[in-house]
DNA sequence: CTCTAACGTGAACATGAACTCCGGTTCCGA
DNA sequence: TCGGAACCGGAGTTCATGTTCACGTTAGAG
């Protein structure tokens, strides 16, 4: 899909980098809501610049999102390398869970409808689902998930999460009763 | 805080519910995405007619909302009528959820950051909330939840639920997860 | 050093949606 | 029936924000 697209000249680059790091910071604090100009503004650049970039203010988004989606799969590469298979999925879940609650924009792509405007991530999604598919059923093999528990129910419990993230929620106390289920002794 | 205000026209009471309708059904379709030309039209009326009746649109949206409120807070009333604390409890629950299911407007209020403009429904809200509290307290006073349960915790598996209805997300799987835990037998 | 393609700029433009306004219409008490 | 206060309508206004474009600037190959 991506053309070659002969190398960048230096300031082009850099200035590429200044959008990306104004708009990560930005969007990750404040999500959708950030507008171009500000994030222009903020960058030391004028609003043309972004443009020349990225081709809306979906694509820078998506980029944003997309580099957010490595360092997530970084992160589930290097918890999978536990061998305890329990800790591999808590390492996981609250690797997942805090970069979630640190970067709104994240949280925004993620618990929103789905859009068709993210297929451009699609690749990195993928590979995350793989290693997150893999640690899943490690854990489930050693008997320490349910045994009907799939990587789609990690999907849910982490939207369940996230949407504890905002105004007074607090997740953590939401994975604990996750974790360990809501009900009394008394059966 | 409400004037008295002398009884509407017979037009004007049969207006002002042909928006409410209108809104209430476009509303819990679409949420708050829904625009006042579309509601208008919908009830077979001009935007002027109304504004002649909601300040505005967040006015328009918290009648609605307080509405719905006050099925809840019968809802909830119903299910505190249960002998089993536990049946009170899960009827509750299910209750909420299905209203919160059936109403993307409902669910974008409680879902979205404290909004100011909510205050109006703070007299609905806290009727709802004393009978979940004593609901919730029945619930745990016979062992059938968890012992440091409380009526803040109703409300996080509330919200982590509610993130799971748009799109794929199967929130009765989620609260089955909550319900029984997700971890598995050997510990 | 020179030349030019690539780049940067930000005022201007386009868009969309909430809201206003006033002439025309309707209800209803007397 | 009649007068006027209350109400309705919907084209037009306003405001916010994403996006463009014509022109000035600059990197970097030759």
């Amino acid at each position: 899909m991506t053309a070659p697209e002969r190398a960048l000249r230096a300031d082009a680059r850099r200035n590429r980098e200044a959008v990306l790091d104004a708009a990560g910071e930005l969007f990750a604090r404040r999500g959708d809501a950030v507008q171009m100009d500000e994030i222009a503004e903020r960058a030391g650049l004028g609003v043309g610049t972004l443009y020349r970039h990225f081709a809306d203010k979906q694509a820078l988004l998506a980029a944003i999102i997309g580099r957010r989606f490595e360092a997530m799969t970084a992160m589930a590469r290097a918890a999978d390398e536990a061998e305890d298979p329990w800790v591999a999925f808590e390492t996981l879940l609250y690797g997942y869970l805090e970069s979630a609650q640190a970067d709104a924009a994240f949280r925004f792509a993620l618990l929103g409808p789905e859009e068709p405007s993210w297929n451009d991530i699609a690749a990195e999604k993928t590979d995350f689902s793989a290693i997150t598919e893999r640690i899943v059923r490690r854990a489930v093999g050693a008997g320490r998930l349910r045994e009907d528990f799939r990587a789609d129910d990690f999907v849910l419990i982490t939207r369940g999460a996230m949407a504890n993230m905002t105004g007074a929620g607090d997740w953590r106390r939401h994975l604990t009763l996750l974790l360990e289920g809501i009900r009394g002794p008394e059966r």
